[in-house]
DNA sequence: TTTAGGCTGTTACGTTCTGTTACCGCTCGG
DNA sequence: CCGAGCGGTAACAGAACGTAACAGCCTAAA
């Protein structure tokens, strides 16, 4: 859903069932990193961007709970447990609530692709439906967008004038950030499509939000160009809801 | 709406899951009670407000699904189920039985409290929405404007003469505050469709009303044009309470 | 009935917005 | 190094919008 190949990242100490996985992975449209302990974990981590980890409990070092732990600290890259035995369920359910599922040992590689894909549909999907849903003002580097009073201000707090479809195509893009939408999406997406309108016409309003918002535009990084692609939106947004909702309460 | 800090009881068995989530919510702005079956349910729900229920559905003695339908039966309280391992059954029974969301366990507690976080602004918005629709006065911005008396107050309180097409314009577009409506609407639901009127007259008479309430007439920010859209009426449009009701009928 | 005054829709004109076109520079493959 | 294709953007024309001005209509008082 979110792309085609999924990065995944296999942490398990015994080589074997590394492979194993790793291979069966790689058979079903999966990009497969491992790891053998914490820190090579965290390497990779480091390295490149992880969609989802499938972390072994038993391991050297650092157990798999206290790294679940600490990755759940600092993002929310979904993780799936692998157990040791059924006992040891209930016990990983009641403490460990990071996980977004668990597979005990001895498992169907079937079943672990059919739980990986399970997780990462119910993400995109949560991802999605909070930004759209809930939101009204969203929030990257600083800049706040607010789709209720269709305004935007700069990190200073200045109101920044947006045009009816320079606004629109904004909101589109930055309710959907690190994916590239193609200019025929962004027409459909952003309901100017029955306007009859080319998909040049795409270029132009990306052009005049860049002057808006790029500190250079001449070497955009807000939204960047994907050649032969469209466009994409690649700073990190949040939603501002929970501030917006007692403020608003009060 | 209610509060910043809305209070939650959390209804569930097993002690160390119980304390757990009580714990999460906790650090994230919440009041928790927590209850470990239906009958501690009952009793913290008549000694105190709860503003939603989480609730297990596998409990010892009554279960979830049937608390949720005895809830439901007498009170608006928003229900989270949390269901064991994601079957489909639970959740359309849950939501059958007048649930507002259910979460499958496991989970991760960022999505419990996302889903709360949902669920309540879900509820206040609808509250406010049924409020507004049966309220004589309904107030924005420190604008008062009745419906009963036809007459416009603005925040210092001094009468604004407002005309009956001017009144009923503003009327329509501010019980219907964030939403877009067109020119088309605008005019079937103010009634003037049948005086024979072109869309082009609704724009006349937004520019009037603007005048006599935009703080700057030039920088539209209570009625928003929408390009192509229509018009938004943006402010937190709010009913009067009902003392300022009685005290400005008199 | 007449007349004055206010309300309302229509028209017209200036302004702003937006899609289209054209031209230029860049990138990529050869 | 070249050519083809892609993207950036200035310039333009047509559409949408804001609003002043006007004329028809209604109401109320004389």
């Amino acid at each position: 859903m979110a792309q085609p190949q999924p990065n995944i990242l296999v942490v398990e100490d015994d080589r074997e069932t590394r492979s194993l996985i790793a291979k069966y992975l790689r058979n079903n449209a999966c990009n497969v990193t491992t790891a053998g302990d914490g820190r090579e974990m965290v390497r990779a981590m480091t390295d490149h961007r992880v969609d989802l980890l499938i972390l072994d409990v038993m391991l050297p070092g650092e157990d798999g709970l206290s790294l679940c732990r600490k990755v759940r600290a600092t993002s929310q890259t979904p993780i799936i447990m692998l157990t040791a035995r059924g006992e040891d369920v209930d016990r990983i359910l009641g403490l460990e609530m990071g996980a977004d599922d668990y597979l005990p040992k001895p498992f169907n590689p079937r079943e672990l692709l059919a739980r990986i894909n399970a997780v990462l549909r119910r993400q995109a999907a949560a991802r999605n439906a909070s930004a759209i849903e809930g939101a009204t003002v969203l929030t990257f580097q600083g800049w706040r967008i607010d789709f209720r009073l269709r305004e935007l201000r700069n990190p200073e707090g200045a109101k920044v004038a947006m045009t009816s479809a320079e606004f629109d195509l904004l909101r589109t893009l930055c309710e959907r950030p690190g994916r590239v939408l193609s200019r025929d999406s962004l027409l459909d997406l952003t309901g100017a499509r029955d306007a009859g309108s080319l998909e040049r016409s795409i270029d132009v309003l990306v052009s005049r939000i860049r002057r808006k918002i790029e500190p250079d535009p001449q070497e955009a990084t807000i939204i960047k160009t994907v050649r032969a692609g469209g466009y994409m939106f690649t700073p990190r947004v949040e939603a501002a809801t929970v501030e917006a909702v007692t403020a608003a309460g009060n």
